[in-house]
DNA sequence: GAAGATTTAGACCACATGGTCAATAACTAA
DNA sequence: TTAGTTATTGACCATGTGGTCTAAATCTTC
């Protein structure tokens, strides 16, 4: 265990949870099964935060599951504030979108309450080593609920239900420059064409994708990928 | 090992490597250390996708860094079918790009080929019950790089330069239904005031946020977090 | 209670935008 | 070669949009 932290000084520790038992038994586990050095503890998300700032911690312990300011915001702060101060959440819940939010803010790891103590410890090692840690099993729930949300977003894209497919090449062109708040006098500079021939690709564009102005045939193009188009292509 | 298999039938794999040598070289590993079924193998991603159909195997194990039609794309060609076929990535090269891009297209696993041929075992082992399976080492890089993103996004946008918020509420919410591509009567309508209101409101914004049309505000409004806005106080 | 910000509203004007019809040139594809 | 699609342009008109100025009612905040 502490494989490679021999010669470095102790990590220390803040441990955040409203369960005042529970934040005791945490803090003994650590003290006793480990030699990281808890260096405070608090019940509440606003008051952890002024410990942290107070103590510059190595590493912060973050009960998820917690009343007024919940723990999510909480590691957002944190992790805006830039200290290099790295955060595990901890909570009793394996619910994928949980544990997608909290890694998508910036926690460095994750752990249920019900793991082993042993699990706890590594995850603190490894979080202390600079190392992002995940148990095997919520990876795996992180990794489907990341795909699923994915597959749905493509799905909806690259559907033939996708009215952009029936542009033609010179609409894309002026619908390109639309998606950039440009103006037909600013079109028609661009693409050395007049302003009436580009009213008329415009006009053609709202036909084919069944919209009454610019505003919704942007907004239409931006949520059907039109971006996406090129650079998915270019960039899967 | 072969945990939780034991009464199931054996996995039925493909194998696709443009690497001759290679290919056969993990053909053996499969054949030997493992009781899978290497149903075919393939040395080209056009020839693999063609076997897949016909053979429907549960896993494909597919080369990444191959000529012509790159395995990323294939792999992704695979996942369109949706023949329910679970696809692990192989490749030399540990690029958290490539990780990232893997996963995010359906990759159900991803190893590297310098890795113990027990790990290769184990993470087929996981795949073919259903799981997702990345190696600690690889989860960890996807995870940095997953931040990173993540946090570019973030910091482009919560920033205290984001004109956004020096908008009121009532501003925030006219500007809301522009973002839905309401007109000003239907702004009117909604909102239950004048179209004369709207159309200060509208003026207003556009000073505040330095644009000269709605669609200019649009644009600002959604590359800048507008809609994250809600979201993310909301969600996270 | 006074100063300031916010929300509401009208009037007026210039111009950008959207809708429609018609027409030519060019480049496919049958 | 012919029919069809695409790209181009003009004219005309109704209306939506954006700019500016003024002003009252309401709500904060000190």
């Amino acid at each position: 265990m502490r494989r490679g932290l021999e010669f470095k000084k102790k990590a220390r520790i803040i441990i955040v949870d409203d369960n005042y038992e529970h934040l005791n038994g945490v803090r003994e586990l650590i003290e006793i099964e480990s030699d990281f050095d808890v260096v405070a503890t608090a019940t509440s998300a606003s008051v952890a935060i002024s410990l942290i700032k107070k103590y510059r911690p190595e590493i912060v312990l973050m009960d998820i599951n917690m009343p007024e300011k919940d723990g999510l915001t909480a590691i957002a702060e944190i992790e805006k504030l830039d200290l290099g101060v790295r955060t595990i959440a901890l909570t009793g819940y394996d619910d994928p979108d949980l544990i997608f939010r909290a890694m998508k803010i910036g926690a460095k790891g994750y752990i249920l309450k019900t793991m082993a103590s042993a699990q706890l410890i590594y995850a603190i090692d490894e979080v202390a080593a600079g190392k992002i840690y995940l148990p095997n099993t919520l990876s795996s729930r992180f990794f489907e609920y990341f795909q699923k949300s994915f597959k749905e977003e493509l799905q909806s894209i690259s559907d033939e239900e996708n009215l952009l497919n029936y542009l033609t090449q010179r609409e894309e062109e002026v619908l390109d420059l639309l998606t950039q708040g440009i103006t037909y006098k600013g079109v028609a500079q661009k693409l050395f064409i007049s302003e009436t021939t580009v009213k008329t690709h415009v006009n053609n564009i709202f036909q084919k994708l069944q919209v009454n102005d610019r505003t919704q045939a942007v907004l239409y193009a931006l949520n059907n990928g039109f971006l996406n188009k090129r650079k998915v292509k270019i960039a899967i």
